[in-house]
DNA sequence: GTCAAAATAGCACGACCGTTCGTTTTCTGA
DNA sequence: TCAGAAAACGAACGGTCGTGCTATTTTGAC
């Protein structure tokens, strides 16, 4: 409570100037530490959740103190705040980044909406911290939701911004209400989650492509191909 | 899934036979104080979720003590599966019972999603444990995830089962897949509850009804009424 | 009013929680 | 090589957790 000061470790924050001999010395230890530390919290938190993450069961994981652990991020909250960047940035490469592969329009919407429901279905044993979180701290105010909100809107922006190419392209109606169509492709993703993961039901996933084939139907130009031949 | 027959507690347990002179002793002490607790319980499980539930916070808010409070239930498993129960009966009372007043078919489906709506968006400040639960107990087996499941699939086989009535009064498509259309309506209760409660998107009730229509416009038998006239 | 049974209280337990602090080890750069 | 800094440790604190146990109180039928 005190603490007015707060020494502020560095966290990863600014690495300053260094950069210079990159390969050679890529970061001092207590970085490298940090970061297998949160490479092992997210993998904890995905499955026990970010309230569940305790920094002891952490400690064990990785043969440390828990002081040890505890020390490079200051407060349990920042460890979460910390595995919520974590996983925004793995989010990133996984899903968005392989996705720009495919030209603008449809097939990079497809293409994205393939990489999030591998994310998020039982493909990958780990659970998604964007839909957990969203249901710990829905009502719980402070920092940690902050991050998870403002994470989850980056990510839905993206979405929303390659619907919106879409239309520009002329492969949707040109009246198609982007944040609509957006709103509900996301409900198809928490449906996923739900179905495949919680209540296991069978054919969860070919559900999900069937109904976001019925979404494409409502907004596809009727003109124009889809994109993906088959498939 | 299995539940070929669904005993049906009669919510606290057994009163085995008394039931007698009904009103004039309506249940002894100790049921009255489990209901008590149970409905506290249920409220304060709505804010911090089941695994939040602390017998200990419990006993403060029912001012007893902790032990009081533990002896009705004998763990805290029992006392969750005892609120899952709770909720579901009051899901049952609030969004079933009611639609029963409209007739088999499109009308009735759409009070179930009406009511539906209302328990899971934040017109009620408290969250949906269907919800919040399948995030918390997804990959955490026992009895407390099996008593979740089984509810909430006994809700779904519900609302299946007024599709299919709805599909048999001729208000949709022959054709119509009811476990597709299903699941994709179960999506938008999901999308809902995630950008309301958590996102607090503006006008995420509107979007779900706009979804709603959607789903109706493509599995609605297009040369029949659909049912509700504006509303 | 009596008395057994039911309900509740009180207390203690071991475990784990996040956090603090002083010490010790390890690393790093000149 | 060696000092200074960074990192990790270890023990402890005050809490809360679920759960046993034994008293004590309350209840309800006769």
């Amino acid at each position: 409570m005190t603490a007015t000061r707060s020494p502020r470790p560095p966290a990863t924050e600014h690495p300053p100037a260094s950069r210079v001999q990159a390969a050679a010395r890529p970061q001092a230890k207590g970085q490298q530490t940090k970061a297998a530390i949160v490479d092992v919290a997210l993998a904890l938190a995905s499955q026990v959740g970010l309230e569940g993450l305790s920094i002891g069961a952490l400690a064990e994981l990785m043969q440390m103190s828990k002081s040890g652990v505890f020390s490079h991020f200051g407060s349990r909250e920042e460890l979460q705040i910390s595995v919520i960047r974590e996983y925004f940035h793995r989010f990133e490469q996984e899903v968005f980044v392989p996705a720009l592969a495919q030209p603008r329009g449809l097939p990079r919407v497809r293409a994205l909406f393939a990489n999030w429901m591998k994310r998020v279905s039982l493909e990958l044993q780990s659970g998604c911290i964007f839909i957990s979180g969203a249901v710990e701290f829905d009502d719980r105010p402070g920092p940690v939701r902050d991050a998870l909100a403002t994470s989850v809107q980056a990510w839905l922006a993206v979405f929303h911004r390659a619907i919106v190419l879409a239309r520009e392209q002329g492969h949707l109606r040109p009246d198609t209400d982007e944040r609509q169509m957006a709103f509900e492709i996301h409900g198809l993703i928490l449906g996923l989650h739900y179905e495949d993961r919680f209540l296991k039901t069978p054919g969860a996933i070919d559900r999900t492509l069937v109904a976001f084939d019925h979404i494409l139907q409502r907004y596809a130009q009727a003109t124009v191909s889809t994109g993906a031949p088959r498939s």
